[in-house]
DNA sequence: TCTTGTTTTCGTCATTGTGACGCTAAGGGT
DNA sequence: ACCCTTAGCGTCACAATGACGAAAACAAGA
């Protein structure tokens, strides 16, 4: 009762793509590696996972290594990469994850890298390894996510506007969405948002009532129906 | 430039959930395992990646060595387990596949397994692992999988009718639809499904029409939109 | 103070998609 | 010829949405 000889051993690795929107706009968080390979390349937070160590556990590890936050957001495993041609040490599987998160924390360097903040992905030159790829279907994971889950909330302070949750949307998806449709929708769904009370000042125009996610609702599985769709492109 | 020696060294396997509708029931694929751990217990075919071979790849040999069939249909990585906890032999990481085939070839035990064959998913027993969490989560993003993607087609002969289509939808979904609607759904999206012309009779009432999936259409990452959604539950 | 500009929030209206369901067409069996 | 079954078309009401008007509630400046 082992494991038979013929299989191969391979070193884990695990990537975490943290997504915010900062300025309206979508961010990811990237680190500057200290060591080789791709020294001094923007890459994905990430590493080896340690002997008896879980999946997440490695995930949140590593974040707080090299970036100095564990943010209190929605983590997911994406999916895994690997474990051919994708690491010049050889093969290397990675599970990467998805970190949905608010960006109230400021990232400071550790660990294996020598830079840690956040970077709009619009302007987003070449990374390591293939963390565009991974880059990518996190995205492309993000976009879908927020169609049919409340998920979307969780990139907001924990009392937001209808306009603050409206902006993640036009962040992740990259599309208008129109004001008024958007804010019957929201609230006109059962067990999204509930309101304060409070209203939240600050900005130009009339001042808007601050929300929470809905009690009870723990948007790790919560669905929307019907969803929110984009519009198709 | 080398794995650092904290770095584990894991055995990664890959495991496999072949989803077909036969008699109007789901079904998946799973062989009776010959070696230790869980010898003569059911399970997902599948079993340890060997040294350069891709993660599709050995999927694709297991399924062949373990149940002697190769379907032709839409394979894609479900997510990833483990390491710990899971196999009474140590750690070991399973990266889990979805197939979804066509239920038109027979399978043939061989390899590891003793029995090979399609199995009702609303009788199962115990399996061996944490396999009945892999396949409850496979069940799910399959049932999510067909809402906005033509993939039910490939759980159906090349040609087919409505109502075989129709068949997949409610055996995967575990819900009946209405007949009506659902040609009148399916007909009415571009892009899902061309007339053959040809009629299919053989069962009892009027001849059905032939249909197939449209040209030019990978069932991979073709969209429906707007989706085809499953009554909330 | 009054005006201008901005954003929030509530409504209106037309269109689309869907659930529910009636009805005819086209076969097989007796 | 009659009955039974399924395929496929059509109708109607309702729900959801896109487009957009307009009032409400603030800040800033004239």
């Amino acid at each position: 009762m082992t494991v038979p000889p013929t299989a191969g051993l391979v070193p884990v690795t695990v990537d975490i793509v943290a997504l915010t929107v900062l300025n309206g706009e979508l961010n990811v968080l990237l680190v500057r590696r200290l060591l080789e390979p791709f020294a001094g390349d923007l890459a994905l937070p990430g590493g080896f996972v340690l002997p008896n160590e879980t999946l997440p556990a490695a995930a949140l590890r590593e974040l707080d290594e090299e970036t100095g936050i564990v943010p209190p957001g929605h983590l997911e495993q994406l999916r895994t990469y690997g474990p051919l041609d994708r690491d010049p040490r050889g093969p290397i599987l990675s599970v990467a994850h998805l970190l949905l998160a608010p960006a109230d924390r400021i990232p400071q360097a550790g660990g294996d890298a020598t830079e840690a903040g956040w970077h709009p992905v619009s302007t987003l030159g070449a990374l390591a390894f293939d963390h565009a790829t991974i880059l990518n279907d996190a995205i492309e994971r993000a976009r879908n996510k927020i169609e049919y889950s409340p998920l979307a909330a969780t990139m907001c302070p924990a009392e937001f506007t209808i306009a603050e949750l409206r902006a993640v949307y036009e962040a992740v998806w990259g599309q208008n969405v129109d004001p008024r449709n958007f804010h019957r929708k929201i609230t006109g769904t059962p067990g999204f948002v509930t309101s304060t009370g409070k209203r939240g000042g600050g900005g130009t125009g009339r001042p808007a009532e601050l929300f929470r996610v809905a009690d009870g609702i723990s948007p790790h599985d919560a669905v929307l129906y019907p969803p929110l769709l984009r519009r198709s492109m």
